[in-house]
DNA sequence: CCTACTCTTGGAAACGTATCCACAGAATTT
DNA sequence: AAATTCTGTGGATACGTTTCCAAGAGTAGG
């Protein structure tokens, strides 16, 4: 029924050890090599994964492990993953764990044994819990950091002061910021950021929350923001931006004109809001990409992993996208 | 390095096929069960999968393959996917082709040959190509329907009943329907169902399009709408129901005393809109769970495939859910 | 007491692939 | 022309597991 190399190899008239190394880019005459890669094509034949992973220890998979795939900030990093996954013929394991780290840390244990390396979203565990149950030569974390681990992070502190910058210099002094779950890697970035604004730095940073990062939060925080005498908002993330929008519309507030909003991620809703979301554009895509690629270099390479800290911690950049929903602040 | 049955052999003092045996539910002894327990736990032992999948052709991986991630239709169907996965302890590969649909086919290949099944989100390939590059045992559709493939779909034609039922009670006699791709399977579905009111049927249906089934594509047919008689508008899928919002709004009309708005599939994006968005509810992650239902049982049942076509070809039931677009149809 | 049968166990084969090793022939050097 | 290196190829082995087969030890029945 399916095909193997013996099949490929009475096809070509060859042996079994010359169509796979035809096939996996050993030493054979260019005459062989089209020989079988002609048969290998006509017999459809696809090199049975198992077989190959048991005699080479690696198998070509990955895993990936997310909090939720319905977060379009993880869809697009799993996005980018199986891209670049795609193109360079290898699989990837998705898991979702519904926001539950016991059973983040559950995938990591199952996934690092079957796999050669796992990618890891993990906002809300602690640096202590991924220490101890991540393999730190074939785990990289996506969008946090931990002492030790690779990583592949935005530079949030710097995205955060691009926000509040952008604020300040349409004339707003007094800037409310949602806060989001205590808990996360991420948020405690954005308020080290904020920290420096707080000393007279030139606004006044109002703190709310924390507020659950979703809709529902934004929702929630819109009449706080209102009964505050913040003329602009920067929102934990672009669902919580896009929940106080609604909100602000329903209570009749305008946006730009009596409140200023700016999200954070750029997540791809955020140009379809109403107004269009000013927001800071974090590498998602680009990021699951990334992380993968450590694990390929690393894989393809003497096998040795990185030493030196600035491979093992990939920071990218972060950018502000203005849009309609940031503007002058009101007179 | 890793331990091995040869090591829990020795260490028992058994040969490697009473560790087997012993360790799979075999015939074996209760007292040299119990040793060879006891050595495996005491040297951490844990079995290779990829061995094991090598001899008993059987991996315990499952394939999933969708033309988008960020879609959120799709990401609901990954999520009940994977957390079925994650209930019985398999994996689950997730390849996303970009709605390419060579990527599609190609993917099917590759995953057919390293899976025990692949879970298909396909809407545009043809019939024909599907019938070609898929097992028909060991493959299922999901949200299509191909005669002799296995398959999960929701009931798409009394979908598309109810949401114009619901318009036609609200007094409403002119509809627009804005058609998506022309090649896809679910707005044949669609359009087939609008047939019966075609005929003096109580309503006139308008048909615009096909537009893109994207948020570009209904902010573009807005204008469309405006122009012609209707006073309500059936949208191909959510995204285009929220283009559509975001250009009634930019033009002033208001939804839904002038208009009214029925999206399909009830993304949870549907939920945020401004207004709320009356929709036709899908199952997703329900369907995706059952997809994956459908080949487990395949596995674990004698492994004969069902025979009748109501076991292969499963449909689920949509519902209608009115939120704040829909209303009574202006005087 | 011998046969027939069950139960338990060990040896060996198999899964599909990659790679080590040996070997033949060509190509190159001495 | 002989000796050496290089190139391409086939055969055999190994990866870790499951499973088939045969054999041994009991046990029950005739």
């Amino acid at each position: 029924m399916r095909k193997t190399v013996h099949d490929v190899a009475d096809a070509a008239g060859v042996s079994v050890s010359t169509v796979s190394r035809a096939l996996t880019g050993g030493s054979v005459s260019p005459a062989t090599r089209e020989t079988v890669m002609a048969a290998a094509e006509r017999l459809g034949y696809r090199p049975n994964r198992t077989a190959r992973g048991l005699i080479t220890g690696r198998t070509g998979n990955y895993g990936l492990i997310v909090p939720d795939l319905r977060n379009p900030f993880f869809a697009d990093i799993a996005k980018g993953v199986t891209a670049r996954a795609r193109a360079v013929d290898c699989g990837v394991f998705i898991t979702d764990t519904d926001e539950d780290v016991a059973a983040e840390l559950e995938a990591l244990a199952t996934l690092g044994r079957n796999t050669d390396g796992v990618l890891l979203c993990s906002p809300r565990a602690t640096d202590a819990e991924l220490l101890e149950a991540a393999d730190p030569d074939t785990t990289v974390l996506v969008h946090r950091q931990v002492p030790g681990m690779l990583s592949i992070a935005a530079d949030i502190a710097a995205g955060t002061r691009q926000a509040i910058d952008h604020l300040r210099a349409l004339g707003h002094r007094r800037i409310a910021f949602l806060a989001g779950p205590d808990d996360s890697w991420a948020g405690r970035q954005r308020l080290a950021a904020l920290a420096e604004y707080a000393d007279g730095g030139g606004a006044e940073i109002l703190r709310f929350g924390s507020v659950s990062p979703t809709f529902e939060g934004g929702v929630l925080a819109g009449d706080l923001v209102l009964a505050s005498p913040a003329t602009a908002v920067l929102a934990y993330n672009d669902l919580v931006a896009m929940g106080l929008l609604h909100r602000l519309a329903a209570r009749g507030a305008a946006v730009p004109e009596r409140i200023s909003v700016v999200g954070y991620d750029d997540i791809s809703l955020a140009a379809m809001s109403h107004p269009p979301l000013t927001t800071v554009a974090v590498p998602k895509d680009k990021a699951g990409a990334a992380a993968l690629e450590l694990l390929l270099r690393r894989a393809g390479g003497a096998g040795k992993p990185a030493t030196a800290v600035r491979d093992r911690e990939v920071t990218l950049p972060t950018g502000l996208v203005v849009r309609a929903s940031s503007g002058v602040v009101p007179a």
